[in-house]
DNA sequence: GCCAACGTTGGC
DNA sequence: GCCAACGTTGGC
């Protein structure tokens, strides 16, 4: 299983939005690189919430339950053929204490987390040592 | 509000 | 195919 890390600006679209649903979308993503993160994905996976722009923080987890298919809010290419794909999650656990990006800065071991070094990428990759310590900052007794 | 980083577009 | 110009993202 794979970990993620996944980005919205809470205004937009907070985790407290996604555990008001039973099923979300993950629409909008219009870079690449971040589709094909997506794209990567299977069903089970597991991301970080990453609060963007306010806040800041790893807020919470949430887990990929529809693999990458074509995302309902994109237009098709002049070809009609699909660009863009997203996949759908669900919010699944929230954590105790958020995990600010000024703390993730300020550890070592996370200082080449992709969310520091590509700051502009909406869904990025996490290692599982990453996960595994994130995971504890942020106040859970055990990783799922 | 500013600016750095990065992606995209368009001229050549 | 290169590169300048421009737009967008996101931290500060």
């Amino acid at each position: 299983m794979a970990y993620w890390l996944m980005k919205s600006e809470p205004n937009v679209f907070s985790y407290t939005d996604l555990e008001n649903k039973p099923v979300e979308e993950w629409h909008g993503v219009r870079n690449f690189t971040a589709r094909n993160n997506m794209k990567a994905m299977k069903v089970g996976d597991l991301a970080f919430f990453y609060h963007s722009n306010i806040g800041k923080e790893i807020v919470g987890i949430m887990k990929v339950v529809a693999p990458a298919h074509p995302d309902s809010t994109a237009e098709l290419n002049d070809k009609g053929n699909v660009v863009w794909e997203c996949v759908d999650v669900v919010h699944h656990t929230k954590l105790p204490k958020p995990v600010t990006l000024a703390t993730i800065k300020a550890t070592p071991e996370l200082a080449n987390m992709a969310l520091v070094k590509l700051s502009r990428l909406s869904v990025g990759p996490v290692t599982d040592a990453e996960w595994k310590l994130l995971c504890q900052m942020g106040g859970l007794k055990k990783a799922p």
